[in-house]
DNA sequence: TGTTAGCACTCCTTGAAATCGAGTGCTAAC
DNA sequence: GTTAGCACTCGATTTCAAGGAGTGCTAACA
């Protein structure tokens, strides 16, 4: 994690300061401390040290006359400290919170909900999204003589659809070869692997028929490219208005809209995902967020796995004094709860 | 509409006073409207009028030395009358504001946001949803031994698919049998006619194959059954932030969670599509809404159409000093809009 | 040398009092 | 019926004083 330097007393007293300020939201004083802290020591001793870790960038008094907050680097302390002595407690009895859901949509809408509720801090889900995968089945099918519909279920049994509307007559013969063409050349192929160049031999092996052909050929390949069916579902965002420190306009305005145009949240879970960590859960602290709308919040994320190169991403905002050690733990029982309903149910 | 029997001058100071509250979101004096107006009257005359107004409880004094604000009352005059007047004009002018998407889900996330954008309240576009929708095209196909994929085209081209785990085997001379009974059965028929009764003879039909050709119909059944497809995209939620009244804590958490949880939403597309209005646009004042939380809001909502019976809904929601005109005007143009999309794209 | 008591000082918070001003209702005159 | 004039009301804003939590520093203590 960080090479910090610090004393055992210095540790002691700011893990002191931060757990109080997690719970009371105001600046802790040196006369909070000394009484809370199994130390012993005076307040004036506190203060002392407390002069010393606001020297060091750990604590922030934010007028003179005040007690101190943690910041930024702060934080980040307690929390890798918090990190490391919870990886030991792993396999936590975990409770079944989650009714069976048979939809994998319903069941992450319920989720974050959950998720949210027993945090009270604003959450998101995501769907999974598949960096890997690979086409499991694919056919058309006449709808009628206008209209073809093309249908691809993909590995994770992700389903896409397209109905193609023909311009001109396309005979069963030729729907046909074109079915058997497109089975033996994309069954099993990863969708990474299909690209122009691709699509142009296909076209032409398909021969003569090229004008009908190609474009329903354009009309597959741009189906099973687009991905952008990673939903992402929020729940409690309105939880933000319990912490005072986020519910000024300004703040709850940029916190909100970032949860209502899900742009953001989506860039925040492809740069998860991309992160490639031990455990899976991440820790964004003030500036540390690639959102910008959240440089006053905290995050967490987690990522959940289908097998299939199948990824999902959980998230957690809240204030920066958020409960880490319950979120942690929440978020680490969400992942193992999701890990183990999917691979029930595959 | 409604008798409301007040005199035209009454009539004109009441319409300055919405007018004024409208644009400032302050208490109107006698003095603005004196102004104002071109009735050439003395503010004192203005007071008079206006003791008159509030006592027919068109208007409403926060305290006893604040100008005048519009009761609902007196909004539901304003709005009704501003109602019959746009009537008259119908068809104006449109320009085409929506770029062109192709498919719809886009082009109504984007519709949401052009809303909001243009007028500056929070909207909502809730996706088509069929009250009385035909099945146009049904086929059943084997992925791998275990799995059998249904898809199913209504009208309107949705498309439904559902993967159907075997729990034994199906022979390919079964499946085209199934698929041959489905068709001749089912093509063409309405979705609310498939009900358990069907299913049951559907099943006789089918014969001795009956375990796993059951499970494959049962699903089949519940695939169409299942209209919760209905989607609600909203926008600029955040925007309330700019209407003070709107933005205490409270109503701000209130209002943001209904967009967030869709649910109350829901409720409102379902009531609004219920009701059978000549213009298809309907205004709701205050308590007036079906939506506990947006008691403090004026909410607008108008019905497109598809055709095939598939209906859907736009809403506005805003502060009841909301630019009625405006939005009046908008909602026409994109009902307008989206019925000509969609109507071009069939 | 590390710890602590004591004290002057800072500065935010709270609340009361003073002030301001927009707007009213009423009366009397036009 | 309309209007000018005036006393009055009452929320909003400003001002000011007190209160108090917390600090930094110094000097004494173990």
């Amino acid at each position: 994690m960080e090479e910090h330097g610090l004393g055992e007393r210095k540790l002691k007293i700011l893990h002191g300061i931060i757990k109080t300020y997690l719970e009371t939201g105001e600046p802790v004083g040196s006369r909070t401390i000394s009484k809370y802290t199994d130390l012993n020591l005076s307040s004036a001793t506190i203060r002392n040290e407390m002069a010393d870790l606001e020297e060091l960038g750990y604590i922030i008094q934010p007028h003179t006359s005040a007690g101190r907050i943690p910041s930024d680097k702060g934080y980040r302390l307690y929390v890798d400290m918090l990190i490391v002595e919870k990886e030991q407690e792993l396999n936590e009895k975990q409770e079944q919170m989650l009714e069976k859901a048979d939809k994998m949509e319903q069941l992450l809408k319920q989720a974050a909900k959950v998720l949210a509720s027993s945090t009270n801090y604003a959450t998101m889900v995501s769907t999974p999204v598949n960096n890997s995968n690979k086409i499991k089945f694919i056919q058309l099918s006449m709808v009628d003589e206008e209209q073809v519909i093309a249908v691809i279920v993909l590995g994770g049994n992700v389903i896409k659809n397209k109905i193609i509307n023909l311009d001109e007559p396309l005979s069963n013969e030729n729907l046909l070869k074109l079915n058997m063409l497109l089975n033996t050349t994309l069954n099993g192929m990863p969708i990474e692997e299909i690209n122009l160049g691709l699509i142009a031999r296909l076209k032409e092996q398909a021969g003569i028929h090229s004008r009908v052909v190609g474009n329903v050929l354009d009309a597959v390949a741009d189906t099973i490219q687009i991905d952008e069916d990673m939903q992402i579902y929020t729940s409690g965002a309105t939880n933000i208005f319990k912490y005072p420190e986020l519910s000024d306009k300004q703040s709850a305005q940029d916190i909100i809209s970032a949860f209502e145009e899900k742009q953001q949240l989506t860039e925040l879970v492809t740069q998860t995902l991309a992160q490639e960590e031990n455990t899976g859960i991440q820790v964004y602290i003030g500036d540390e967020t690639p959102v910008q709308n959240m440089k006053d919040c905290s995050v967490v994320t987690a990522t959940y796995e289908l097998g299939d190169g199948m990824k999902g991403t959980i998230g957690i905002i809240g204030p920066k004094r958020m409960d880490y050690e319950h979120v942690l733990r929440s978020m680490k029982r969400l992942q193992n709860e999701l890990d183990v309903m999917f691979h029930k149910k595959e």
